[in-house]
DNA sequence: GACGGTATTTATCACTCGATAATCAAGAAG
DNA sequence: CTTCTTGATTATCGAGTGATAAATACCGTC
C-alpha cells in the first residue's frame, strides 16, 4: 500500500480533524446562541453538542472567543458572494437587477439563525454590527441609488443623503419582512419573490416620479437642499 | 388646623407614596433593562435606583413580575393615544393624514428605550410582542390600505394580502429608520419629518400607479390572484 | 500488544444570580 | 417618650455561571 499518512491525513469515518471539529462546534454554537441569546450557558451548549462543558475550553480559550467566531461566521458569510457587483450590469433593466439582487441577498439572510444573531449582536452595540451597516450602505445602497439615477437618465453623482435615506427605507422595508417572519413569527405573504418585486416596483416608481422634475432642471436637486455626508 | 390625614394623604416633600415609589421603580427599571437587557442583575438595578437589592422584592414579588410591568408600560403607552383614528378623516388629503400619523407615531416609539425593549422582548418571543404586531396590522395598516383605496377611487373592500404586505414594507421602512438611529446608532437623515414625507410619497405614488389599471377593470385585482388572509 | 500523545471527562473553584429571613430605622399616633 | 406600623438594610441561602486542573479514555504508531 502506498498510503503514507504520517499525520493522519483523513480519518476514515468518525473522529473529525481538530479543525473540522472546531467548525462543527462553531456551527452548532451559532444555532444555540441564536435560540438562547449570548447569555446561554456553556453547559447547555455542551449538552446540545453531546460533549461535556470543559471540552469547549480545549477548542476556544473562553466563551467570548467562541462568540467572536460566531459573529465572524454570521456577518461575513452572506457578503462574500459579491452579488452586489451584478447590480451594475447595465445591459439588463434596473428592475430585473434589483429583484435578482434582493432575491439572492434575502435568500442568504432570511433565516431564523442569521436574523437573531444579527439582532442580538446589534443590541450589544458590537463594532462588527456597526461595520456591517456601513457595508450595506457603501456596497449596496449607494450602488442601488447610482444605478437608479442612471436608469432615470439623471447625471451621475454621489447619492444625496435624501436619496440614500429613501434607499434605506426601501431596504429596511424588505428587511422587516424577514423580521416579521423569522423573529415575530408572524404570518406573511408567502411569496417572497412577489413581495420583493412589488417593493422594487414601489421604489422604482417613486424614484422615477421624483426624478422627472429633476431631470428637466439639470443639476439643481430640489429634493435635497445641500450638504450631504 | 383642619388637617386630618388619618392615613397620611400626601406627604409634604420626600417619602413618596408606595404607589408613586413603585411607578418610579418601574420607570427606572425600564431604562435599566433597555440598556442591559432582561438579563441585567437585580443588584445593578438596585444600585441605579439608589437602594438595596432586597428592597425590590418588597414592591415586586419577583424579577419577572417587575419585567412584566415594564412590558405593559412600554407596549400600551404609545397605542393608547388613538391617533390611528384620525387616519380616517376623509376631509383631509390622504398624504397629509399619513404624514401626520407617522410623525406622531414615531415621535412616540422612536426612543432608545422603547425600541430596545421592543426588540429584546421580540427576541424572547413574548405574547405581548406578537399581540402588538397584530394590533399594528389591524388598527393601523388595514386602515392605511383602506384609506388609500378610497383615495384612489377603488371599490371599498378588505385589503388583499399583497396590499397589506406593501403596507408592511412601507411601515417597516419607516420603522427601520428608528432602528438604524437608536439601535445601530448610525448616522441618519436628521430631518425625520422629511424622511416620512418622502416615504409617504414613495408609497402613495406606487400605490396610485398600481391602482390605475385596477380602477379601469373594476373588481378583478390582477395584483392578487386569490385567497387573502 | 505496549507506548505516547491527544481527546474527553470528572471534580472543583470562585463568583454571581434571584430570593428569603431576620434585623434595624423612621415616622405617625397615643 | 413609648408604641406600632411600615420602609429599608444586613446577612445569607441554594442554584447556576465561566473557567481550571487532574484524571481517564481513546486511537494511531512502533
Amino acid at each position: 500500500m502506498n498510503k503514507k499518512p504520517t499525520t493522519s491525513a483523513r480519518p476514515k469515518s468518525k473522529r473529525l480533524s481538530p479543525e473540522e471539529r472546531r467548525q462543527e462546534f462553531i456551527r452548532k454554537a451559532t444555532e444555540f446562541f441564536a435560540d438562547e441569546g449570548f447569555n446561554g450557558g456553556t453547559r447547555e451548549l455542551a449538552r446540545r453538542l453531546g460533549v461535556t462543558q470543559p471540552l469547549l475550553y480545549r477548542y476556544f480559550p473562553s466563551k467570548d472567543d467562541l462568540i467572536e467566531e460566531v459573529y465572524k461566521k454570521v456577518y461575513l458569510e452572506p457578503l462574500e458572494s459579491g452579488w452586489e457587483k451584478r447590480l451594475t450590469d447595465r445591459s439588463r433593466p434596473i428592475r430585473e437587477r434589483l429583484c435578482e439582487f434582493y432575491n439572492a441577498y434575502t435568500d442568504a439572510i432570511f433565516t431564523r439563525i442569521w436574523l437573531r444573531i444579527y439582532l442580538f449582536s446589534g443590541l450589544k452595540g458590537l463594532e462588527i454590527n456597526r461595520a456591517y451597516v456601513n457595508v450595506v450602505r457603501d456596497k449596496i445602497l449607494t450602488r442601488v441609488v447610482k444605478e437608479c439615477r442612471a436608469a432615470a437618465e439623471l447625471p451621475a453623482q454621489k447619492p444625496t443623503s435624501a436619496e440614500l435615506e429613501m434607499a434605506w427605507v426601501f431596504h429596511g422595508g424588505i428587511f422587516y419582512y424577514g423580521i416579521r417572519k423569522y423573529i415575530y413569527e408572524a404570518v406573511v405573504l408567502e411569496d417572497k419573490d412577489k413581495m420583493i418585486a412589488d417593493a422594487v416596483d414601489l421604489y422604482l416608481s417613486g424614484f422615477m416620479r421624483s426624478a422627472e422634475p429633476r431631470r428637466l432642471s439639470r443639476g439643481s436637486d430640489r429634493l435635497q437642499p445641500a450638504g450631504e455626508d
